[in-house]
DNA sequence: TCTATTTTTTGATCCAGATCAAAAATTCTC
DNA sequence: GAGAATTTTTGATCTGGATCAAAAAATAGA
């Protein structure tokens, strides 16, 4: 992998220290469909999408899935609190399209935080950016209509069209398929 | 401050980083109504909440409050992107009681984080509480009705109703404050 | 290319919760 | 402790978007 010019920067990591994440990064072509990880499971890695297209999303008790959020290119992806406490997550995390993934074992990744203090940094960066798009996506979500969360979306990333499907784009919005159908048509 | 146990355990710090987290942490005392930080500024701490309750909140384009959320007793709290970017807040924090904060400031945060691996393993933890609450927030919020949402919140934190007053709840919920009244009279 | 399967759209109905308005209760302030 | 200000409750009405059902369109498999 080769890490994001800008967290290097932001973090203010040296040389030596991007190679050495860069180097214990592992890269995967994984195919549509491949789960990252499923709910129950201990989620043991941090992910970065390269390219590629991930769904988190969760059962609800009436048996739907409902899609708390999309990762694309570019975005490290992880389940936070499994991740970091080696619990079983409650979510599912599946591609949608063909991806390339890049993982970071957390093990690997704590040995590394004990030994180079910049390593320590890149972590929290990476939790950091998990972060802030969830306060991101709070805000963009609460006391909007669905013509509003719509737009928004449209707005901040129109291509999800092409690359989820609707039912999965609703429910990350937090509306119903057909409600979306609907507003889509005009109507 | 006294750092809680668990993180000192689960971020494997030593004796002596704690004590010197703890040192750099500020403590004050401020009364309600305090603002940690308002829209615009540059929020250029890493609180924490040793006993008080502070809201977090924006303002909609027609004008009114939204409560994003609520921070109580031994919590962390910042202004995520604002605090690691220096970019102006989205949102307010105002304190709804008279609070004991601690208070770290970033450029002294990172001073230590350059010099102590162990800092930025804290720096780690910390974020990752914050991102920890948003995700679990989400989940909880999404799809559910207006009374499963009071339900689920009354189960998780009864004592906010003796804490803050109804209309922050009922937009943290992302009800209304006469819908929140008819479901706690239960009608 | 034809068929089967999945996904999206459209139609009709209905209700949870919003909105607007005003009364009741609680909390300040001097 | 009386009056003012704030907060909560209650009432009446209305609507955005859910639900259920089925047709149309798109995609995939052989």
């Amino acid at each position: 992998m080769h890490l994001p010019p800008y967290i290097k920067s932001v973090a203010n990591l040296s040389d030596q220290t991007e190679e050495a994440i860069s180097a214990i990064f592992r890269r995967d072509e994984y195919p549509k469909g491949h789960n990252l990880y499923r709910q129950g499971e201990i989620c043991q890695h941090i992910y970065y999408i390269e390219t590629g297209l991930a769904r988190v999303y969760y059962i609800a008790e009436n048996g739907k899935e409902i899609t708390q959020w999309f990762f694309a290119d570019n975005n490290f992806l992880t389940a936070v609190d499994s991740f970091y406490h080696h619990k079983p997550t409650l979510v599912y995390c599946e591609l949608l399209e063909d991806s390339v993934i890049y993982s970071l074992k957390y093990s690997e990744m704590e040995a590394m935080l004990n030994e180079n203090h910049e390593m320590a940094r890149f972590a929290f960066h990476a939790v950091y950016e998990l972060a802030k798009k969830l306060a991101e996506y709070m805000i963009a979500m609460k006391f909007q209509s669905a013509e509003e969360k719509y737009n928004a979306l449209m707005k901040e990333y129109p291509k999800i069209f092409q690359r989820a499907k609707l039912g999965y784009i609703a429910s990350f919005l937090g509306i119903t398929q057909e409600t979306l159908s609907r507003i889509r048509a005009g109507k």
